[in-house]
RNA sequence: GCCCCUAUAGUUCAACGGAUAGAACGAAAGUUUCCUAAACUUUAAAUCCAAGUUCGAUUCUUGGUGGGGGUACCA
């Protein structure tokens, strides 16, 4: 692949050298692309250069211009508006560009340098306590986007869950069981596991309050009845009984976990989610509690008067944070630092990258504090956060306690339900009954990945259940039909696009011109994704090329334009862009259907 | 209180410091003897406020205002 901006922004370096006798640095070559509504392929804007030439842009930009197309062969003319160079390539250079783009499966991608350390990523991260839901699936859509984009870079990627099995949460959601649960299983009630142990997490919860009414009543402040609530007290008993491994608690804790693992499983089956490693909490906080002695004796940490043991980070610009509770049961921080550790051990990863909602900035702040600056782990400074914005109902946030939660399965069945009723709808009756439902699928969660991926991750983003996910506009659904109807018109032209001969065409027409340069910006827009580890750029450039396509196809002639060679060329442009298509949406873990 | 993020049409989202801020939904009006109308075309509609840096600021800096998050012996 060549990149014109490369050659461009060389040649004009030496082009200000012989003309102006300027050194300039290539970040002041600011080559863009020119905007529709001028001529041209590239634009230089020249502003910066009139200090040198002490001329006019306009002067400036013609000198430049001038030396430009002397130096390279493929530029063909160019124009100037106010301070703008815009420099039009030849045809011929984009004809070739469209042949050998065509012909080439592995476009946009680099390939892999097997020498590199592999790139950790960790997402999903479930609590066993509860199904997931609507912020769980931005978080693992996102993590597997993000995992393919590094893979189509040329990284090696794990993909690794940690699942957070233990813990006061679990504890709530098996006291709750004990007590109210009537040994219930899935099995006896034919509820989905994680389904059945979220609905304890929720009694647990109602208990809770009641508690803490009946305790306010009784003339204590909201803030003790809040600490002294029975129930709470026995789940903290609970937990402290399962760090000492009880063996009742702990076969109970097994059974639990499992019903949610098998629930978890199909979720992430639907969503098409997998993982080369799964870690669990309870595996890895014993190994997060040793670092946390080790510290301790090392003096980086401190024992508290109170018993627990702290960190100070002051000195670093946060708090103190506390890292093992007084009783000496472990928290959420304490499993983080032993699973790092032990991920650096296993895989001497280049990055290790951790797919997190930007609630936990901090978190990740002060473990990577704790990690690279109080025990000295070298590796700790390639730990990066990749935080996403939460994903807001129209009544704020989701609290699965209170129930305002979109479930993820839920979400899921609904979406494919609305494909398949609108395939009805729209007549499209040459479906069998296993296509229908292939078909409905690839839309419906193609639909509900495209709406959540679209989004700069970073920020926050409203769901209003009110309004089911859309089929029409900035969607899945169109690039899929687009998709589906160049299939069509490749199918029907009958040759093998790939082996059609060179096209000797005079001009390229304005709509096909379109389409190619935005062709050419596939690999760059690749290439800023996985640097920016931001999915949402695939998934704009997919929507403008579909854009531009439908334009052109609307009212441009491919099967039935008389030029052989125009139709030719046009066949191809047709097939490399739905090659794109599949490459750039495959990215996002969206399939593009060849019908529909 | 302190810290971080954020602010763009009625709504949901775009825009490496570059030209006239671009889409979608919603609203209004059109397009099918022609390769799939899940499409296409047209109209109305926006950069929170105030300074600063710059040839040029939605973008960078400072201050203010609004929204979100964090600051737990929750995760």
């Amino acid at each position: 692949m060549m990149y014109f901006e490369t050659k461009i922004t060389e040649a004009s370096i030496e082009c200000l050298k012989e003309l102006y006798s300027a050194d300039v640095s290539p970040d002041s070559i600011n080559i863009q692309k020119t905007k529709k509504e001028f001529t041209g392929d590239f634009t230089l804007p020249v502003f910066p250069f009139v200090k040198l030439s002490r001329k006019s842009p306009e002067q400036t930009a013609e000198e430049i211009g001038k030396a430009l197309k002397e130096k390279l062969d493929f530029i063909e003319s160019y124009n100037i508006i106010k301070g703008f160079l815009n420099l039009s390539l030849s045809h011929q250079i984009w004809i070739d560009f469209l042949h050998k783009g065509v012909q080439n499966p592995d476009y946009g991608n680099t390939s892999a340098t097997s020498a590199n350390q592999p790139i950790l990523i960790e997402f999903s991260s479930p609590n066993t306590n509860k199904p997931l839901h609507l912020g769980h699936v931005r978080n693992n859509l996102l993590g597997d986007a993000v995992s393919r984009i590094i893979e189509a870079n040329g990284n090696k990627v794990v993909r690794v869950n940690l699942v957070n099995d233990r813990g006061i949460h679990i504890c709530k959601s098996m006291l709750a069981h004990q007590k109210f649960g009537k040994d219930e299983t899935p099995q006896s009630t034919g509820m989905k596991g994680d389904k059945l142990v979220g609905k304890y997490y929720v009694a647990f919860d109602k208990q809770y309050k009641t508690e803490i009414e009946e305790l306010i009543n009784q003339g204590k402040s909201k803030e003790d009845a809040e600490k002294q609530a029975p129930i709470l007290l026995e789940a903290q008993q609970m937990l402290r009984l399962w760090e000492e491994g009880d063996k009742d608690i702990r076969k109970l804790w097994q059974n639990m976990n499992q019903w949610v693992y098998e629930g978890f499983e199909q979720t992430y089956n639907n969503l098409g989610i997998t993982f080369d490693r799964v870690y669990y909490e309870s595996e890895t906080y014993l190994l997060g509690k040793e670092i946390v002695k080790e510290g301790l004796a090392k003096k980086v940490f401190y024992q508290h008067p109170d018993g627990s043991i702290r960190v100070d980070l002051k000195e670093e610009g946060l708090d103190e944070k506390i890292l093992l509770r007084s009783d000496g049961t472990s928290v959420y921080i304490t499993q983080d630092l032993g699973t790092a550790v032990l991920r650096a051990k296993e895989y001497h990863p280049q990055q290790m990258i951790y797919v997190v909602g930007n609630e936990q900035n901090y978190h990740f702040d002060v473990l990577k504090r704790i990690l690279y600056d109080k025990l000295s782990y070298d590796w700790a400074k390639r730990i990066y956060h990749l935080s996403y914005g939460m994903v807001e109902l129209p009544s704020g946030k989701m609290k699965s306690r209170e129930g305002t939660v979109v479930d993820a399965d839920d979400l899921m069945d609904e979406m494919i339900r609305i494909a398949k009723q609108k395939t009805k709808e729209l007549g499209k009756n040459d479906f069998n009954d296993e296509e229908l439902n292939g078909l409905a699928r690839m839309i419906g969660i193609g639909a509900l990945k495209y709406f959540m991926l679209k989004v700069d991750p970073k920020k926050n983003m409203l769901f209003n259940p009110e309004e089911s996910i859309d089929l029409n506009g900035n969607t899945a659904p169109f690039i899929q039909y687009t998709h589906a109807r160049i299939c069509s018109l490749l199918r029907k032209a009958g040759v093998n696009t790939l082996e059609l001969p060179t096209h000797h065409i005079d001009v390229i027409p304005e709509a096909d011109k379109e389409i190619l340069s935005m062709l050419y910006e596939y690999p760059a827009t690749l290439k800023q994704a996985a640097s920016e580890l931001n999915p949402s750029l695939l998934a704009n450039f997919a929507y403008e090329l579909v854009k531009a396509y439908n334009r052109f196809y609307q009212d441009t002639p491919v099967l039935k334009e008389t030029n052989e060679n125009l139709r030719h060329f046009r066949l191809q442009l047709s097939a490399f862009t739905a090659s794109v298509l599949r490459k750039a949406m495959n990215l996002l873990g969206i399939d593009l259907p060849e019908k529909m």
